[in-house]
RNA sequence: GGAGAAAUACCCAAGUGGCUCAAGGGGCUCCCCUGCUAAGGGAGUAGUGUGGAUAAUACUGCAGCGAGGGUUCGAAUCCCUCUUUCUCCGCCA
């Protein structure tokens, strides 16, 4: 959520950086929304204070055996002028929190505008593996040569976009959870162990919706038109995490807040790239550890590079080849102010493809869900938010079996991985 | 899933229509007295949201007693719906 004094006092700047995201919203109308609404404010809170003091005057009045009837038929028509300026209010309030609400957030100045073709590779880490005198193969014949992912199996128990990790590759995928786990752990975050099916308020808290009511698994009845009384399968745990400390005020000190929660994912994913994502690059449910942390606007910055390093950190450890870019505002989804994607090399489809993204909410989040916390001058101010993954094991685990296969179709176990397992290779 | 009870500030808690713009404790902050592994006296302590007016965190209106509605001139108090907690019963692949 944009602070309506933003959009109030510096229109044009705003204009400006929401049209670097590609949106081209109407600010006019809020700004006269709002003003409709402070008008009817002021009105309603005088006909109040003039109904209290009227209201007041009566028991005494009574008292002294006075006649009332004359102050309660006109405290009763303001009654009636107040309740009718109050039904206005909330109408004008709502509209104008709908409006302000789908705005995006505003991308941060160093961004550049435009869509992914805009977005720039800072870094790259290690080199593509050498496949020397023989064909690779896709990590989908792979695993199932050893007979890490049954693919079948999976869309008989649940339809398309479902696999079940088996044997090996079951453990082969817990090891990797395992290890980002014991990784944020001995870096100080708190391991969360969230609800997977969530309410309404937590999709809006965290700017996902209204955008994508459509785009998640909503558990009750789906007929039901009232979404904000039902529940939804969190499509990451940052939805959840985001959230932990929703409505309250956070003590200065207690900051930052340094969280991490492995759950997994669930995505409908309609209408997508079946054909050309095969296995498991896309599916409706998958694998993540995601981190985040809630932290005072003067520290976010450092907050960021600090996730941004940690999950390149893991990416090095496993010794997967990948690369860091920098997003274009328009790739930057909608609550972000600034996001870097980690890309991992996947040899089969001769791409990268994102393992984790790691983003910089600034307040919106905290906008929406009302995180705050009472700052050196005991002024109650927002948070700010980040979240990154580390990591999404299902673009992972096909990278690590496509880029550590070795002649045959044998899997060498990166070395990091290897006390979880217990097997070195596969 | 059913029945009953509850929800007031940092904590405990009084309060069944105006004398509560929420009593009283505890805790915390400050002051005084005493003087040192004590005790006593006094003052302060409703956050928060949202308007107005500001140099201002000074001042002021409104809202606010779990949330949302309703009744009423007036609601913490009466009515309805919901949420959460507790007790009991049922269910438990």
């Amino acid at each position: 959520m944009i602070d309506i004094n933003l959009i109030l006092n510096e229109t044009e700047k705003v204009k400006q950086a929401l049209a670097k995201k590609g949106c081209f919203a109407d600010l006019s109308e809020i700004i006269q929304l709002d003003g409709e609404r402070k008008a009817l404010i002021r009105r309603t809170d005088a006909l109040k204070a003039e109904r209290n003091a009227a209201s007041a005057m009566v028991p005494k009045l009574k008292k002294e055996g006075k006649d009332v009837s004359e102050i309660i038929a006109r405290t009763r028509m303001i009654g009636e002028e107040i309740a009718a300026g109050d039904k206005k209010l909330s109408i004008v309030a709502e509209k104008l929190s709908d409006l302000v609400s789908r705005l995006p957030n505003l991308p941060d100045d160093d961004l550049l505008p435009g869509e992914k073709e805009n977005n720039k590779v800072i870094k790259v880490f290690g080199t593509k593996p050498e496949f020397d005198g023989y064909k690779p193969l896709d990590h989908v014949s792979l695993c199932a040569k050893s007979g890490l992912i049954d693919y079948e199996r999976g869309t008989k128990l649940s339809g398309a976009g479902h696999w079940i990790y088996r044997g090996k590759g079951a453990q082969l995928e817990w090891a990797l959870l395992n290890f980002f786990i014991s990784e944020h752990l001995s870096d100080g975050y708190e391991f969360i162990l969230p609800p997977l099916a969530l309410g309404y308020d937590c999709g809006y808290g965290s700017g996902q919706f209204p955008k994508f009511v459509e785009e998640v698994y909503w558990v009750e009845n789906a007929e039901e038109s009232d979404r904000k009384k039902m529940k939804f399968m969190l499509p990451t745990a940052e939805t959840a995490l985001v959230n932990l400390y929703a409505g309250e005020i956070l003590k200065e000190a207690d900051l930052p807040k340094k969280l991490f929660a492995y759950t997994p994912c669930f995505r409908k994913e309609a209408g997508s790239y079946r054909a050309e994502e095969r296995g498991m690059i896309r599916g409706h449910q998958f694998n993540k550890v995601e981190m985040v942390q809630i932290t005072t606007p003067d520290k976010s910055k450092e907050a960021f590079e600090e996730l941004v390093n940690k999950a390149c950190s893991l990416m090095e450890k496993l010794g997967l080849h990948f690369r860091l870019s920098k997003l274009a505002a328009g790739d930057c989804s909608a609550s972000m102010a600034r996001t870097y994607d980690i890309e991992v090399w996947i040899p089969s489809m001769g791409i990268y493809k994102e393992v984790s993204s790691v983003s910089n909410a600034n307040d919106y989040q905290a906008r929406r869900n009302g995180t705050r916390y009472k700052d050196a001058n005991g002024k109650n101010t927002f948070v700010h938010t980040l979240n990154g993954s580390g990591l999404a094991t299902s673009r992972v685990f096909p990278a690590l079996v496509e880029q550590y296969q070795q002649p045959g179709g044998s899997i060498i176990v990166p070395e990091v991985l290897r006390k979880w397992t217990g097997f070195d290779k596969i």
